[in-house]
DNA sequence: TCAAAACTTGACTATTTTAGTCGGGTATAT
DNA sequence: ATATACCCGACTAAAATAGTCAAGTTTTGA
């Protein structure tokens, strides 16, 4: 059970540009030198993000993404969420006969799926990203 | 971000033994049948809990597996330890030159990843196997 | 003006993981 | 004996992952 490398990357790459942006664009290539991150495989996560209106471009020479939101309004669940990373642990078909109904023997631990899911997200929805460059300033 | 088969199905299958079993050993063969799950990837699964000491086997016609602990005591987290299912996020590697060393660049989400390990697996840690079979005897 | 920097986009691919299956065992109750 | 059930290593098809590649377009500074 883990995270994918596009989700893990794109909050790194989120972090890196509300630590180093001063309200500029920051491009694509410094966040790769700095995170050590492919830069062809950031263009493709910063698609996504930008699909989904996490971040927004300019483009040209000192171009680069800035942030739509403020770190402290941007949540963790919302850069999952523009990378299909939305936590699913169950598997209970819903079309078959023996579906889960709520009381077929099938589905003894329906529930505790449920509750798992919930932990997780609820973990990411209350996250934002400037909380994770608050624990950074405090360990330097 | 998801479990995988072989931990959900044993979670289901163990908590199948702890609702059917009257201090007798289950077979594989009925839990196959009342779980929907393979036979043959049954197998594979109980190998692996049986050496992890979660079960016990009974050879022989009427045989079948036993829970080495009660359902009381049996923590979720065990079984996912079991079959290698320890939740791990995280990728700052430890030889890199660039390692994490709590004050590179690098690092800026390091402490969010480990926060988020330890709210996860605290979740199966706290959970025992019983807690699964009460929120089903409320359901009925 | 024109070249370089930077974003845009779809398609492609190698590797790894997952989710099993297969085959040939061994033990034991009746 | 023989059917039932556990034992165990090896194998494999399919999916997901983690990228790369190619071929652009846009903007701006010199």
């Amino acid at each position: 059970m883990k995270l994918n490398t596009k989700s893990r990357y794109a909050v790194m790459a989120l972090a890196d540009m509300a630590v180093f942006s001063n309200d500029n664009a920051v491009s694509l290539r410094d966040i790769s030198l700095r995170q050590g991150i492919s830069l062809l495989y950031l263009e493709q996560i910063f698609l996504r993000l930008k699909k989904n209106n996490i971040v927004k471009s300019v483009r040209g020479i000192n171009g680069g993404y800035i942030l739509v939101k403020s770190p402290k309004e941007l949540k963790i669940s919302d850069i999952l969420l523009a990378l299909d990373q939305k936590v699913k642990t169950i598997g209970c078909k819903k079309d078959s006969k023996k579906s889960c109904n709520g009381k077929s023997t099938k589905c003894i631990t329906h529930n505790f799926w449920d509750e798992l899911d919930i932990h997780i997200n609820s973990f990411f929805e209350n996250k934002k990203l400037s909380d994770l460059l608050k624990s950074r300033e405090a360990r330097i």
